[in-house]
RNA sequence: GGCCCGGUAGCUCAGUUGAAUAGAGCAAUUGCCUUCUAAGCAAUAGGUCAUUGGUUUGAAUCCAAUCCGGGUCACCA
């Protein structure tokens, strides 16, 4: 059991048999004590004198000393400063810590009520490459998936590929205007690169035959319409729905391509999937769960055939469902594709990973599935991000200040690599354990970039800044990782030698924030949350740093201080180790 | 306009189940490499926690109003 949790159930003890009348853990607040006082952790006396009607300093003087009294294997201290009681753990206590965890490596507790998660994420279009934003999706939807099977649930990551529609058809259409066959063997690109720059090209040709035909007095919106390539968009869109053959060999080839290319950069970031579902084979789901909200009164029908739902009641709007053609719309689809996963996996809990522009939609998703009462409505959950924003706003396609996810990949590895060779730590490394090291560096700065933040929360990325290897960054924590295995294999732990040595201020300033790991690994799977490690291993790395540069290890004033800090060190390695391997990010030996 | 989210140091962010003097990193200034990796450590400086009012022994945190920013309200996905 955590201290934390230890605390909370002595104290509620104490109080109930101390004052002959119940208590529970909401009656107090338990924090770590603030470093300038005395103790370890605090009581936080207020919220008790009401219900004891006595003075914060009595109630708290006879807590303290029955406490210490009850349990002198638990405490060894205790003061009384403005209401706050700080508690000093007994130094036996944090010293039984370290030694039943140092050689722990993975951590993570298994919940009572284990769960079957699907998390769906990532969920790219097939008409152009993975951008910043796609890169913050990735690397939130598996650091999440790892965090919750750290906490013992089974997990199935999947992702959707949004392969069909109308945006699919303009790279389509602009490949078969402009490319004279070219393909990305013979241009010798990548293929989600290639295919989107005719997707970009489409958009050019657009805008060229829109603006003619507004000289011709037409207006803008008609002009849209009528602008020769988006008329063969459409039409190709009614060829694709239709099956014709010609369309559909172009639409796999040039699907493939891209796919070629995204597994490329999955590979890479580590992003991989147990299922994957295409909305080829999807768009057409939930048609039937139309006809059964009509049947079952939830939705209605308009005299021009489109379905609805009204959700005014729960202040929200009308929502069609189903266009007056009879053809499935976005929410169609997501009603259809719910079920299926239901169907095919019959998980508690299915989390989204969507960014925030589609709050609106999942709510509203959620709401139907709950009306419809289908199975698994209620274990809808749309984790919802920020969108990555540059100093100058959002990322936009049109205007070219889309930060494209390869580009970042390779100029972050490349920063890594300036910076490596600067410092020629390394000059002994073979050329693939350089590159090795080197991925590790520089996509573990910009996972921990990405990650670092509430997900909630928009974030800013300013490219004329690169992201930086100093201080609260993934490369600061490699260096740690890499420095503590540097002493280790100068001197491993031994497993024998028994610890009495008195624990100096920063020696049990580690220790603490080090037993503080596996509630943190709750939490973060509690909350969908991998900030909250993030922010956990940063500050094990920083107290480490603090502890090992006032502190000698291998010179120790004495062979039993040696094991002791060894023991801290190898402790420190594993959890700096597990914590930053869920969130998706490698640790080296050496850097 | 309706609904949703946000506003904390020059910049990027923690802290938001109420609790001690609001914390980090970057940028600035200053020390520390003959001894375990200086991608490090130590220190200085930097704040009307958007504004106003309220609840409370106690508010960055809860409530109300206002201001500012973003998102969303498609027979697009």
């Amino acid at each position: 059991m955590s201290i934390a949790a230890l605390l909370k159930d002595t104290v509620t003890e104490s109080l109930t048999s101390l004052y002959q009348q119940p208590f529970s853990d909401k009656d107090f607040q338990v924090n770590q004590t603030k470093p300038e006082f005395e103790g370890d952790y605090t009581i936080v006396l207020f919220s008790l004198i009401k219900k004891l009607k006595k003075s914060p300093d009595a109630a708290g003087n006879e807590l303290g000393s029955y406490l210490i009294a009850n349990y002198p294997h638990l405490f060894s201290d205790y003061n009384i400063i403005k209401g706050f009681l700080n508690l000093s753990i007994a130094e036996s206590y944090w010293l039984n810590v370290l030694e039943k965890n140092y050689a722990t490596t993975t951590y993570g507790q298994q919940s009572l009520k284990t769960q079957r998660v699907m998390v769906e994420y990532s969920s790219p279009n097939t008409n152009k490459p993975l951008h910043l934003g796609h890169l913050r999706n990735n690397f939130l939807g598996w650091s999440t998936a790892a965090i919750l099977k750290a906490n013992g649930h089974e997990v199935i990551k999947t992702c959707i590929a949004n392969d069909r529609g109308i945006h699919i058809c303009k790279s389509m259409v602009a490949w078969q205007l402009f490319a004279n066959g070219a393909t990305p063997e013979s241009t010798g690109m990548k293929g989600d690169h290639f295919v989107g720059d005719y997707y970009v090209l489409f958009g050019v040709e657009l805008k060229k035959q829109v603006e003619a035909l507004i000289e011709k007095g037409i207006s803008k919106e008609d002009a849209e319409k009528q602008a020769p390539v988006m008329q063969l968009a459409q039409q190709m869109l009614v060829d694709w729905e239709a099956g014709k053959p010609d369309i559909i060999d172009l639409w796999k080839k040039m699907n493939s391509w891209v796919y070629e290319g995204f597994d490329i950069t999955y590979k890479r970031i580590g992003s991989d999937f147990d299922k994957t579902y295409y909305e080829s084979n999807t768009y057409l789901l939930g048609k039937d769960l139309v006809e059964f909200g009509l049947t079952k009164g939830v939705f209605f029908q308009k005299d021009d055939n489109s379905v609805w739902i009204d959700l005014t009641a729960n202040g929200l709007d009308e929502k069609i469902v189903q266009r007056k053609d009879g053809t499935a719309v976005y929410m169609t689809q997501d009603i259809g594709l719910a079920v299926k996963k239901y169907e095919e996996y019959t998980c508690d809990t299915s989390i989204y990973v969507v960014g925030n522009e589609q709050d609106y939609h999942f709510k509203v998703l959620k709401l139907i599935e709950q009306k419809l009462d289908l199975p698994g409505a209620d274990g809808i959950f749309h984790l919802s991000y920020g969108m990555v924003e540059l100093p100058s706003g959002r990322m936009k396609t049109r205007e070219g200040t889309v930060v494209d996810a390869d580009d970042m990949i390779d100029e972050m590895v490349n920063v890594a690599k300036q910076k490596t060779e600067e410092l020629g730590k390394v000059k002994d490394f073979t050329e693939d354990e350089l590159k090795d090291l080197l991925d590790t560096i520089g996509l573990g700065a910009l996972k921990f970039f990405l990650l670092r933040v509430d997900p909630k929360k928009k974030m800013l990325f300013n490219p004329d800044e690169s992201i930086d290897f100093h201080g609260f960054t993934g490369p600061f924590i490699q260096y740690t990782h890499a420095r503590i295995k540097s002493i280790l294999r100068k001197e491993p732990v031994t497993p024998d030698g028994v610890l009495r040595e008195a624990l100096l201020p920063l020696e049990k300033e580690l220790l603490i924030v080090l037993e503080q790991y596996p509630v943190i690994i709750e939490q973060a799977a509690a909350e969908y949350n991998p900030s909250l490690i993030a922010n956990y291993v940063y500050s094990v790395a920083k107290t480490f740093n603090s502890f090992v540069t006032e502190h000698k290890i291998l010179t120790a004033e004495s062979a039993e201080k040696k094991q002791l800090r060894l023991r801290l060190c190898q402790m420190s390695a594993n959890i700096i180790s597990s914590g930053m391997s869920l969130l998706g990010i490698k640790v080296p030996e050496r850097m």
